[in-house]
DNA sequence: TTTGTTTTTTCGACTTGTCTAAATTTATTT
DNA sequence: AAATAAATTTAGACAAGTCGAAAAAACAAA
């Protein structure tokens, strides 16, 4: 079984290597966990002995199938968690993430599969974000942003890319949530802002920080 | 925050408190835990240098207000995630107590607060223990064994002493679980053994072994 | 290509929690 | 009360995970 620490660094390179490219380097993992390069150079050792990683020093890592394995599996455990958070026990979806930090790292796999099937198989977490299925199968998001949206073309939210508590309230707030319908109505390009409709109902203006950060279909 | 440790300890402080007499010895705490005597020793100085406990050379602990409000507290965690393991997600009664021991150290008092809410304010656990509340208020079992049962009276199993799954399988299998009324007919003195009516409907030889280790009302 | 900068690694150190072996204190027994 | 036994503590050691400072390698640029 690996330790707390293991299954967040093989997290880490797990995300930077779905976005950055690969192999993912060491300041890389030190600047997503916050921890230090020489800390991330001492745990890279040990997860290349038990093979979760390939590590050639100074070359970076990358996944082996079965570190892959179990970021997969630790993502898919927060995401459950957050999904129970926020549909059984009154969360918001802003405040759950530090927790199911903690609760991703509770090692038990007949737990996460009875969570699973009590919650109905959700295929999507408050955030939007794929569930991984026991056999580390993920539908991959489109990654449309509002801001790929032309002038009248319409979407609904899916998904948000940024996850800080700060951004996600703000979208509460304006009752930007996961399945709302938008329309862009004015592209203004001095700085990339949009003038949105939202559920046919209201108007907003949406900087560009904003719209790149929401995912749509 | 205090680490899993740190409530271990508490915990086992508290639990050999309530059974034997104070103050607690080290040796009774290693026990309780399979640890060491040194790494109590050890531990006690840092939780009396925290003021969880009274503590002096040679003579033994007792929780002080905080200490004990820690370890009602973990308790509690502990035994509202056993009941939602039980009633929620299929998982029986002799197979929870470890997986409740690791999700009894998630620090969040919402997450439990929330999680009692959602699961109806039970006062008992899958086992027949008191749950205690958010102040730490906890129902005091009155700890009467079958065995203290006389001829021909009547009662029903509303807890158990002992935890180990193995005990636990045997009263399944046995139909002896929470809420069954029993009679006891006969008592054999050579061995403590007894002769008991289950549900009006069966009768079962008990062992002395058994009998006190089921609590009854 | 030689110099300078950035990245990465090594080294020694610290913390937490554990252990064994030895020393000390307390308890028991004769 | 002295001797023995049991319980407890001390001391030194180890593993995990982290860090800062210094060395080494890789990269960039004049």
């Amino acid at each position: 079984m690996n330790t707390f620490s293991e299954e967040n660094y093989l997290k880490a390179i797990y995300k930077i290597e779905q976005t950055a490219s690969s192999p993912v380097s060491t300041n890389a993992i030190a600047d997503n966990l916050n921890t230090k390069p020489s800390s991330v150079t001492d745990m890279l050792k040990k997860l290349s002995d038990k093979e979760l990683i390939r590590y050639k020093k100074y070359q970076g890592v990358s996944l082996t199938d079965q570190g892959k394995k179990i970021a997969i599996n630790t993502i898919r455990k927060h995401r459950l968690w957050e999904f129970f958070l926020v549909n059984h026990l009154e969360f918001s979806w802003d405040e759950v993430h530090d927790l199911a930090e903690d609760l991703e790292h509770i090692h038990s796999e007949k737990l996460i599969n009875n969570l699973e099937k009590f919650l109905g198989f959700p295929k999507f977490d408050p955030h939007g974000d794929p569930i991984p299925d026991q056999h580390g199968n993920i539908i991959q998001h489109q990654n449309i942003s509002l801001l790929d949206l032309g002038i009248s073309e319409t979407g609904t939210i899916v998904g948000v890319k940024e996850h800080s508590a700060t951004f996600l309230k703000f979208l509460e707030d304006n009752h930007l949530i996961i399945g709302t319908k938008v329309q862009v109505i004015k592209h203004f390009e001095f700085d990339d802002s949009l003038l949105v409709s939202v559920n046919k109902q209201s108007e907003i203006m949406i900087s560009n920080k904003v719209s790149k950060n929401l995912y749509i279909q």
